[in-house]
DNA sequence: CAACGCTGAGTAAGCGCTCTCTCACCTTTG
DNA sequence: CAAAGGTGAGAGAGCGCTTACTCAGCGTTG
């Protein structure tokens, strides 16, 4: 161990005297490169300034602000006057320092531009913002690798994460709850994995939709199937193949889970002949209807389409879609309750598999006659 | 100015000696109650941890977690051994009160469930991201009130703002350029408030609009219009009055910028015998679609309808929508482009309006003969 | 071979808050 | 009227990092 520096007097005689106070200056001289948050004068408006302005310490500055303790009335004004002057606006890095603790949450998905997603996080946001919480979002891309990175860099920052991912592997699963990370996942079930979710009943749901079609005389359908490691796939093709039980025969294609990919797949799926065509979410099946549009094929007469999850424009496709509806906003809700639990440490609330209701609308109708 | 407490020497005769020493416990028991972040015993891990067990300073890890700094080789792989093996993760908080500034941005949106949105976010988000920057999101309903605060709220854990406010007040506006904040605004020009800005050329798509319109044949046409308060709305309308000089007449009809607010504003439309509808957005016009439809009005033999934006829907809705096509990823990223610039001191590029440009689908047609 | 860079790594001073302690000053009680 | 109990506000110790400063240990030069 090396000697103490400025601390030891034999140094002193060498150095001259006041070196460590010569690091004020300099240290000024650094914040003032980032203009962030700064005054007129280029300085950060601090608790202290207005402490000092306000002739209170800065523990009372502190309580007027958050609302917390009783201060006297007059004092309370004057600070959030001298405040509001000053432009004072709290470092949000400091208080969370201060407090031990982040308040944010994070919410990874694999595509912002999933309008899926939103509804959750839209739910989600205003949910954690009446904690107090704010929100930050990572689009992971979809890519397994980033993900967990992506994960690790927000839990930096955030409090507690809210997971979408349906690809990221069982071993970055893993990695997460070992470090007991507070961490929620939607829409994945993964047994062995001890981490908490939220989700979508799509068994079920799934299930009802085949129901549909048989009552309604089907008994030939193609599965236009999501990423094959997505639970909700996994789930979903599950209840197509129980079907089978009540005499509908079904062969899955995979399809890109976009409007493009459904599109794309059109064609190989009416090489099958089915009568139905099951997509696996709304993007698929609107996809779906654009080329049987072009092709000439007649939806519901010659082919009944189902989508699932039941977006804004399912109502406004032509024809109007059936499909399941996913209570996205329930989901979101769901999610932060238990996140909430898990970082006030309370017990995390029981949350069985939410509900999605079958909404029959005008692309299903009776297989045309043979 | 009262006395001091535990720095006078009266005082320290009174008090059992080392009562500030006892305050440490309190301290850590505090700690322990939320548990974010902490280890299986219920600790976090802090870099001095991974210090000690790795046999180096804490100013050397910190170096070699960063990347910067010349680090002897064998030591950084033993620094990054012990890290994982520990399962340190930086506490963001502490970072950004080190390095004395945020590594977030904020981004405001008056509706999350806007598709309009998602490419600017998820474009914004990508590029930040690049640079280190997370991305906080808050969705503020629209209502102005809760607009400013929202962003005072962000703007204490976030570097800086990118915000799209259509509807936010001037005042609020100014108060935000007073205080020197980080702001960028999408889509809004504000002349007499000092804030950069990126945005859509409107008034030159429109203008284009209508000049497809008009050379179709079109000369009598019905704006649905948008918020009257927003700036969008504004130059579209403008760009609309100005065709009266191409034979284009037109009345403009104020309707939300929803798929409802387009489904439930045709008929008031209809009244004014328009050949063409020209939708302030394509969600106005998927609703107006959707009506016409029902009415049984064709288009676009009887009836020519446009959007605005082309959102991913556009291209699928029956029939296609002719709109304008705005470049969202690209304001995306010009929005973090300048904010950066803006929080590293640089000079605030120059970025001119950009342009839409139209493209003519199936919606749009010569009106029926008289 | 001495004087002089370099380099790599340690030391420790804050960053701007929060919150526990502590005490001065009042108001109740016995 | 003294003792006990409240209550409001100040003091100041950290929170976990980053980074300026410092210096020991070497490799270069003249």
């Amino acid at each position: 161990m090396s000697a103490a520096h400025s601390g030891e007097v034999g140094a002193e005689a060498i150095r001259p005297p006041g070196a460590t106070v010569r690091r004020a200056p300099s240290r000024s001289s650094r914040k003032r490169e980032s203009s962030e948050s700064l005054n007129q004068n280029g300085h950060r408006v601090t608790i202290d300034q207005v402490a000092r302005e306000a002739g209170v310490s800065t523990a009372t500055v502190s309580r007027v602000l958050a609302g917390i303790g009783s201060v006297n009335a007059t004092m309370a004004a004057e600070v959030k006057r001298v405040a509001a002057t000053l432009g004072y606006r709290p470092f949000g890095a400091a208080r969370d320092l201060a407090s031990g603790h982040h308040r944010s949450i994070g919410v990874v998905v694999p595509d912002l531009a999933n309008p899926y997603f939103y509804d959750i996080i839209q739910s989600a946001q205003t949910a954690a913002a009446k904690d107090g919480y704010r929100m930050l979002i990572a689009d992971s891309g979809g890519d397994p690798a980033t993900e967990l990175s992506m994960c690790e860099d927000l839990l930096s920052q955030a409090g507690g994460l809210i997971v979408q991912s349906s690809r990221m592997d069982v071993t970055a699963l893993k990695s997460l709850a070992a470090h007991n990370s507070p961490v929620v996942l939607i829409n994945r079930v993964e047994y062995g994995v001890d981490l908490p979710h939220v989700g979508v009943d799509n068994f079920s749901a799934m299930l009802e939709i085949c129901h549909h079609l048989t009552s309604l005389g089907h008994s030939k359908a193609v599965y236009l199937a999501g990423p094959a490691s997505s639970w909700q796939n996994q789930e979903r093709w599950r209840a197509i193949q129980q079907a089978r039980m009540m005499g509908l025969e079904a062969t899955a294609i995979t399809a890109e889970p976009t409007i493009q990919g459904g599109y794309a797949a059109t064609d190989a799926a009416l090489v099958e002949r089915p009568t139905a065509i099951i997509a696996f979410n709304d993007l698929v099946a609107s996809g779906v209807l654009a080329r049987l549009r072009e092709l000439g094929v007649d939806v519901p007469k010659k082919m009944s389409v189902t989508g699932f999850d039941d977006i804004v424009f399912a109502k406004f496709t032509q024809p109007a879609l059936t499909t399941a509806v996913t209570p996205r906003a329930v989901l979101g809700e769901q999610a932060w309750k238990i996140l909430k639990a898990r970082l006030n440490g309370h017990a995390l609330p029981e949350v069985p598999l939410v509900k999605a209701e079958v909404l029959i609308r005008d692309s299903s109708a009776a297989p045309p006659e043979r």
